[in-house]
DNA sequence: GTTAGCACTCATAAGCATTAAGTGCTAAAA
DNA sequence: TTTTAGCACTTAATGCTTATGAGTGCTAAC
């Protein structure tokens, strides 16, 4: 355990390598510290940070650089979120000054506001809720032999997709088939549905529709697009501003695991449910994951900072930032803090405006 | 204009370049050439090419590299598309055989498949035609004050969303908004229905309505969604692979461009209406445009092969791929050319599945 | 416990000679 | 008139040495 100048040197160590890139000093470091202390013992205290693990030397004569450690440490027990400026904060509030028609929308303009706002990549997946049931099933007949498929969840979701059905599919199938899907279906969870589907489901059509493989086929389309979880990431570029030039090949490997909708959740940590990283998270639903931390040795530079978020019965969501391992924390976090508050604002004010379930 | 052996000699500069990235120097091309000839009437032959601006020197004692217009004359005059192996064609071929629910499915696939195929950055833009008319406007209601809106073009699209409306809306209000619209605007252009949203629509509807701006706006929303041009870029990060490491903010700047759907049309050169760059495209649909060609001198270190395919009256398409100026065109064209051919048959069997129409 | 002083370390940059690839030019050969 | 051999010249790249400077660790004095 560090001493409370050793934390306030480590602190500020954090603060300057973070601001300048360049590894600290000890003589910087006296001219930047509150109290009236040499060099030298400066250089006695940054050993023993040292021996502690929480500093680390490029080489035996360079300035010092937080270890992941010492971040994990800075986090967890010296850092102070710091307000957000009021510019900062009414441009949130501009930018999310829109009438929005799909909830979808929303995630994805905060994701854009907060890369932007950051100058890092941002991640935002809506909310979501593993109690979803689904509510309700159509299908409209376009003529045509185009039809609209409806499907309706407990969230207040409706995912409409457009199919072509052949010709040899009478309507009464049609209104056959949507009425064993809301009989043998509605109200079960998403997840249940999906079982379903593949098991019972298709027997149970085939007794009383000729084709049933391809409305298996339709509704399996539909449930999909329905229940995917959809990301979205803006700022990737940002990337590139940190990025060490013969790191490229690393970047291209993030580049392509972000595109894969599938890595995601394990990159969040949304598998394991809601418990954060770092020991009953001091910055309650923010929390940060470094370097080796990840699962993925991909990411042994870089830091992520987590935010979730509470939608009521509409679920939870989270916005994330991606970005290198040394980032401003205390703003950020501050700025996540802030951010998600508006961000719940805005959604419960979606929900709200045409049902009245808060 | 070169002779005959200097184009050769360009030529094998052009492949030699592509292939090791090094500048190419007069005895390397002695020992490729399929004529006896001495490095020292290469070196001859050089300078007359370099005289002519075809080629270029990084510094007085460096090989030649072919310039712009070096390419532009390879391009024009020397290149032959060479041949696709089987194992390529039968791979795009199973990369294409899937039921595809809608158009989009199969352009953005394509762009997938290309990006893959090539290790560079492929854009695909979806057919469009610019006398697309609407055919039909439709609103649903869910109950729960949403509705869905469907709007229909004669190009077979049809677009599907959901919206809420406020709960003093009456249906009747809905269905006499529907008949104006369809008795006002359908068989129109899309383009012209555009127009109209924004002249007469509105005070037509505020006769008979008494709220017309949620509608106007609800259905401008519908429109814009169905009538704006959806590019798909895949293999973005392919980029990476031949940028140098110095050029990292000029990348940057090429990821922000891609990310503007606005930019694109630009950009694949969609503007001024199917006229090719070089007179009279001995490529056929397929088009190249290299370095300083670009209006974006961002662009001066790149070139963007555009193949343009026809899907009948269901408009036509773009398919690009974007690399360094430097490609090996020889193998790509090739590739576009049968590919392209490909994606035509893919999109009218997606078309003619269920509409006699071709 | 703190500090001044000093020897020591190591990355970085600058200077310089060397090498290798490649050119341009001239004069001879074809 | 075209081609070629030969040679001087240019330049980027490499490796080597040397200087510089930021920073440390340690010891001895405060």
């Amino acid at each position: 355990m560090p001493t409370k100048r050793q934390a306030l040197i480590l602190a500020e160590i954090v603060r300057l390598y973070n601001e300048t890139g360049q590894p600290v000093g000890s003589k910087t470091l006296m001219n930047q510290l509150p109290m009236q202390i040499s060099s030298a013992t400066i250089r006695n205290e940054m050993a023993a940070l040292e021996e502690a693990g929480l500093l680390m030397k490029n080489h035996t004569s360079s300035g010092r650089v937080p270890s992941t450690a010492g971040y994990r440490y800075y986090l967890d027990y010296l850092l102070q979120p710091s307000t957000v400026s009021p510019q900062t904060f009414s441009a949130i509030a501009q930018d999310f000054n829109h009438e929005y028609h799909e909830i979808n929308d929303i995630v994805k303009q905060s994701a854009n506001i907060l890369s932007n706002l950051t100058n890092y990549t941002s991640i935002s997946l809506g909310p979501e809720s593993s109690d979803v049931t689904l509510t309700g099933f159509r299908l409209i007949s376009l003529g045509d032999d185009q039809v609209i498929a409806i499907l309706a969840t407990s969230m207040g979701t409706v995912e409409s997709r457009v199919y072509h059905v052949s010709q040899d599919v009478s309507s009464e199938d049609l209104e056959r088939a949507v009425r064993i899907i809301n009989d043998q279906l509605v109200g079960m969870s998403m997840v249940r549905v999906k079982q379903q589907l593949k098991s019972e489901i298709p027997q149970l059509l085939t007794q009383y529709l000729h084709s049933a493989d391809g409305f298996v086929d339709l509704f399996g389309d539909v449930l999909r697009h329905a229940a995917t979880e959809h990301f979205y990431i803006s700022g990737r570029s940002n990337l590139l501003n940190f990025v060490q030039p013969d790191d490229l090949d690393r970047l291209k490997s993030i580049y392509q695991l972000l595109d894969k909708d599938s890595v995601l959740p394990s990159l969040l940590d949304l598998d394991n449910d809601g418990v954060t990283t770092s020991q009953d998270s001091p910055l309650g639903p923010i929390s940060v994951r470094l370097g080796d931390e990840f699962d993925n040795s991909l990411f042994s530079d870089y830091g992520l900072i987590t935010a979730k978020y509470n939608v009521g019965h509409h679920g939870s969501g989270v916005i994330a930032i991606l970005g290198p391992t040394s980032m401003p924390y205390s703003q950020l976090i501050g700025l996540m803090q802030l951010f998600s508050d508006e961000l719940v604002k805005k959604m419960f004010e979606y929900y709200n405006k045409f049902h009245d379930d808060s």
